[in-house]
DNA sequence: CGTAAATAGATAGTGCTACTGTCCGTATCA
DNA sequence: TGATACGGACAGTAGCACTATCTATTTACG
């Protein structure tokens, strides 16, 4: 396959695949001569991958480049791919020296404990939850260990069935890439899902309350 | 307060305040003469806002000009206020005219019926939840109404919580604002427990099954 | 065979976004 | 009274994800 087939088959412009090899995100195919190289399925289902964790991932380049590598990378055990993988998702944090904050890291640590959940020690993860947790409560929410297991008994029941049904790959690359696609596209999934909730639900208390108890203005 | 007091006490610096307001996001002060003006806590907590926004919900500054649009205008009921605040949350969809695409909107409309889950009809949330199950699909994942409802049964209970919290708030922009803030910082929190849930589960499964099945290389 | 089109590779340029820096003339405070 | 801060205008910057152009081949086709 050339590029011009690779381009019309996975519907990514000629620049945009030249971009993607000088960034090292897709490999080059197999040169035949100066100018000429052959792309295979593996190109294209790779090009998929990369649209996906940029265009609905959000990923910058950068990430995108090391979650790639993580997915290669002959790493010794499955579960480090899987944290390697999500922790070169997240955006590199900015290390606010915010004091308020370390309080709150060390609180999400001990519900994590007291959930015997098992995560790196510098999981962005933890940061990132600190932070939302600590802006909520900055405006007004009150939010518990309580809030925390709801979600998280939630959170853990949907994961099983993704870890296992990731595991049972037929092989390393592809069960890594079904817990980054996973990652990626099921949890947007939920956002949307969650978000449509959002909006069901207060159409319903409005057309129940209506007439009864108004808050407008 | 003058901006440099606002500037400190928000930890926006001085520039980017100036920036807000040129764009509209920040009333400008009460102007005592040419160049003095005073900004209230009003301004503190606005500014605290557009800076959760932007910098935890990921929105561009246009949106964030929509979305307090609506929190400002005195839209009849708290539940189209609710609705256009979501929608404005939404980046603008690029509307590629995949056919696929169609169909799994077709799709999802039909699971919002099931459900009796009223939503506007071109909610941005139906298009984008249909973009990702059609990612899913193509990537192998098999995604039915079972595995949309036990995501959907989640999201409603904590929607409920959510909007009944919002509507017990004590004016319509302080409900307009939490319906908000628990949107963009309450979704991110659920996204970070979910990843650490992933992280957890992983860590359990590999250790529970290292020695006896390993999908490694 | 000859010519138009496609290719790899290199480099430069674009458009967008969220700021950031600089300047000015004026006003406040020590 | 003089350093500092202010509001306002406007230009500049940094980062990102491409996109365009050029060159020197090489291939497909009539």
């Amino acid at each position: 396959m050339k590029i011009s087939e690779l381009s019309e088959r996975s519907g990514v412009s000629i620049p945009s695949i030249k971009f993607y090899l000088r960034e090292g995100l897709l490999s080059s195919g197999v040169v035949s001569s100066a100018n000429q190289a052959s792309y295979d399925e593996q190109h294209l289902h790779r090009l998929r991958l990369i649209r996906v964790l940029i265009h609905i991932g959000g990923l910058p380049i950068a990430s995108v480049r090391a979650v790639l590598g993580e997915v290669d990378s002959g790493t010794a055990s499955l579960h480090n791919a899987f944290g390697a993988v999500m922790h070169a998702l997240d955006e590199p944090l900015l290390s606010d020296v915010d004091p308020e904050l370390n309080g709150v890291i060390a609180e999400v640590r001990g519900w994590l404990r007291a959930r015997t959940w098992k995560v790196a020690p510098h999981a962005p993860s933890i940061h990132l939850l600190a932070e939302a947790v600590l802006t909520l409560r900055r405006f007004g929410f009150s939010i518990d260990a309580a809030a925390f297991n709801s979600i998280a008994d939630q959170s853990e029941q949907i994961a099983e069935l993704e870890v296992a049904y990731a595991r049972d790959q037929p092989n390393r690359v592809a069960a890594v890439e079904t817990m980054l696609i996973g990652t990626v596209v099921y949890g947007r999934a939920m956002v949307e899902i969650r978000r449509l909730a959002l909006e069901a639900v207060s159409a319903r208390l409005d057309t129940r309350t209506s007439g009864r108890r108004r808050l407008d203005k």
